[in-house]
DNA sequence: GCCAATAGTAAGTAAACACTTACTATCTTA
DNA sequence: TAAGATAGTAAGTGTTTACTTACTATTGGC
């Protein structure tokens, strides 16, 4: 019989209340998530976080850069699963869709970053992301223009500023129903129509 | 020569602590609006609030029902403007992007409401309002197709997160370049990809 | 098997928060 | 013009916040 062995190492303890501030941003706002909430739902005592991360906005930083790796990851290998562009496109939409199910807490820590004032470490971090997946869209709509697959006309900006509204419009879809399948369902009709309106019609 | 006459009724202060926490939600996170900004902002000391609303709350819900009163009778005025059924979407889509621009905390309070968890009045109140705002599309859809204006086998269902999703996509680009004029240049171009999309093509 | 490093605790701290209370000054109106 | 109502102030209250400090217990390397 042995009994619990809380201690762990400051590196795994790091990705542990980042992965907790994600879980734990699923179900609440992140103005709400406090050291004590986390320090609670860890099963340690608050100050021991102060071990782990200098300040409270270190761990917002860490929870950024996690999301960016991982949903940037997601992203590219959705982006390589085909040569073509309008399922490359599909396919990184169902990843994001599948990534923000998977971790509903990252969309709303995304957002809510971007409405804070200012320059934080963390807010440049999100808006090199943002900025980032706006270039792989732009990318691939630009390729998908060259190879006819899209409408000679499109604007790729406003096509790539449609794509991640529509991601956003299933994320407040969800957050309205309370209902991660639901979001998961509507994506591919979303999609749907997104898609008829690259290829263009009567403009 | 007259002193400055602080004392104003308190319906009047009521109505004016609304525009000011609006106009604080435009450049801050809603969660960095204090009491203690709000009085200072009007000049007025914190207690001084609470002669107008007895808690906070009640006055997140004041400007709750601000916006649900505005934004929805632009919305309805905006439609009101055609008989076309797609010049209405079009004429909503300006106003709501129009709305956006002019009171960008707007949008803001309305996503950070969403995500806090629970029931609260405030909650109730913009829930109420999406899902106005979410009938009347869904009305001018579904009209829409009857008059054929928009494809046979269009999901009105997602027609609708996606116009929403399309102006959340344009608020969400405006804060990442801090620009409102960009967005309002950009939203004619969003709803063009939009429409052609309603319209159908290959599916 | 000792010992330095370090993950943990418990109990602080100052600042900020929403809200209250006691009192004052200014309106309205009878 | 006296009086009741009320918008204002100034200085509180208790709670919550991020973060600190002094100390303890565990761990890994020599």
């Amino acid at each position: 019989m042995e009994a619990v062995r809380p201690r762990r190492s400051s590196e795994a303890r790091q990705s542990e209340i980042v992965q907790v501030v994600l879980a734990l941003a699923g179900d609440s706002s992140p103005a709400d998530i406090t050291t004590a909430r986390i320090a609670a739902t860890m099963g340690l005592t608050q100050g021991a976080l102060f071990r782990h991360f200098p300040t409270k906005e270190a761990i917002w930083l860490a929870v950024a850069e996690w999301i960016e790796e991982t949903l940037l990851g997601a992203i590219e290998a959705a982006s390589l699963t085909s040569d073509d562009p309008l399922q490359q496109l599909a396919a990184m939409f169902r990843a994001h869709v599948d990534f923000a199910a998977t971790h509903p807490g990252a969309p709303r820590l995304i957002f809510n970053e971007l409405q804070h004032p200012g320059d934080s470490p963390v807010k440049r971090r999100i808006r090199g992301l943002l900025g980032s997946y706006r270039g792989t869209l732009l990318q691939i709509l630009k390729y998908a223009k060259v190879r006819k697959a899209i409408a000679r006309d499109l604007n790729e900006e406003h096509a790539a500023t449609l794509f991640i509204g529509a991601i956003q419009g299933l994320v407040m879809q969800s957050m309205l129903a309370g209902n991660l399948q639901d979001m998961q369902r509507a994506a591919e009709g979303v999609f749907a129509v997104y898609l008829s309106g690259l290829r263009g019609g009567t403009a």
